[in-house]
DNA sequence: AACTCGGGGTG
DNA sequence: CACCCAGAGTT
């Protein structure tokens, strides 16, 4: 418990029941948590001030903040941002907008060309559905719509991101809640309750819009995901250079890093595969892999799943078979890959294989990896393999 | 409400 | 290693 001086009362002191004012609008789906508690009116106006106050001065720099009301830029940002870090985004921005420099040229990309400049980022169904969505745009005439609710219609855009393209490319009134932002009030306000939660989302929903200010939201908006990511950090805060120390109740209580409280993540299914690896000149044999799942519209190497009842050797059988390769010249083991997503832990056991062409079907394609959209994981296993090589 | 869907950064 | 990240869509 710190005794920290201070000319304002904190939430703690002064948190009691507001419920909608004049000045606030509630979106229709919301009803109030019997014990949700919103900050008076006068802590929510110093709290908009020193965070626009510390936004002015500490903003972060980033390619789609010099793009001041364009929508195309802001949507394309905030579609690469989901669950990826700023850091992340940034190259795979500027490669994206110098290729695809607007909502047009982007409709009338092929998807190979697409997932070429999106191979890396992750969550490849984002970049189909910012496909599908660009021609929806384009076909209307080219213009984004600029209205939360025009942009739910958009396949890819959720409240978060309909609420942060509003708000930041056309001035709109609008709330945006993403990971930072529970974070930051999960501190502020001490909310302790599972962030997985509907009803805690529900809350930290009301608080966003509660805390909104009249003009400049999208500046607000950003200040708290700012705030989240440079000060209010999962790990480590540094809350003697936070705005909103004074009004922070964890803060006040003297730990909060123990914020937010989220259930604990399942264990993750163990899978193992055999690849096959066969090289002409700079091309490989390659396949692509099926809409809708892990790795969609990507390209790879072919492999199977080696199933719990039988042995690589049998796996990789199936796997020439399929190719129309059932006695190749030679089978190399090479190693093995590793790589690890949030749900699930993938083991790949390669193998070089040396075949004639002319016992190649069409069941693949000769590609230059570099030519087409590779997982990590292939490129990995290219790495590998010129290891193995050199 | 629980799953799926990537990959990288962090302590 | 475990946890987290400018979440959305499906079941």
């Amino acid at each position: 418990m710190s005794s920290l001086p201070r000319g304002q009362p904190t939430n703690g002191e002064i948190l009691r029941a507001l419920w909608p004012t004049a000045e606030t609008v509630m979106p229709a789906d919301v009803e109030l948590p019997a014990n949700v508690d919103l900050p008076a009116s006068a802590v929510r106006q110093a709290i908009r001030r020193k965070l626009l106050t510390w936004y002015d001065r500490n903003k972060r720099d980033l390619p789609w903040r010099r793009r001041v009301g364009d929508g195309y830029a802001t949507w394309v940002s905030e579609i690469m941002l989901q669950q990826t870090q700023v850091e992340t985004v940034i190259p795979y921005f500027e490669r994206f907008m110098t290729r695809f420099p607007t909502v047009r040229a982007l409709a009338r990309a092929t998807d190979d060309q697409l997932l070429a400049h999106w191979q890396g980022l992750g969550y490849y169904r984002r970049a189909a559905n910012l496909h599908k969505a660009a021609r929806m745009v384009a076909g209307n005439g080219g213009s984004l719509p600029d209205t939360v609710d025009g942009l739910l219609k958009l396949p890819g855009v959720g409240r978060y991101t309909a609420g942060a393209i509003a708000s930041i490319a056309f001035d709109r009134r609008a709330a945006v809640v993403d990971g930072n932002v529970m974070r930051v009030f999960a501190r502020l306000f001490e909310i302790d309750d599972d962030i997985a939660d509907a009803r805690t989302q529900k809350r930290f929903w009301v608080l966003a819009e509660e805390l909104l200010p009249r003009g400049r939201c999208g500046d607000f908006n950003q200040a708290i995901m700012d705030l989240g990511a440079t000060v209010c950090t999962p790990t480590g805060p540094q809350c003697p250079a936070c705005p909103l120390r004074n009004h922070c109740v964890a803060y006040e209580n003297g730990d909060p890093a123990r914020l937010p409280v989220r259930k604990r993540a399942r264990v993750v299914p163990e899978i193992g595969h055999v690849v096959a690896m066969i090289r002409r000149g700079d091309s490989f044999l390659m396949t692509k892999r099926p809409p809708g799942g892990l790795w969609s519209g990507l390209w790879e190497f072919p492999n199977t799943v080696v199933e719990n009842s039988e042995s690589p050797e049998t796996a990789l059988e199936r796997v020439l078979k399929q190719l129309k390769i059932p006695k190749p010249k030679s089978i190399e083991p090479i190693g093995r890959v590793t790589h690890r997503l949030t749900h699930r832990l993938m083991h790949f056991d390669l193998f070089e294989i040396s075949a004639n062409s002319k016992q190649v079907g069409v069941v693949a394609k000769w590609t230059r990896p570099g030519k087409v959209g590779i997982s990590t994981a292939c490129k990995r296993m290219l790495t590998k393999l010129r290891m193995v090589n050199s």
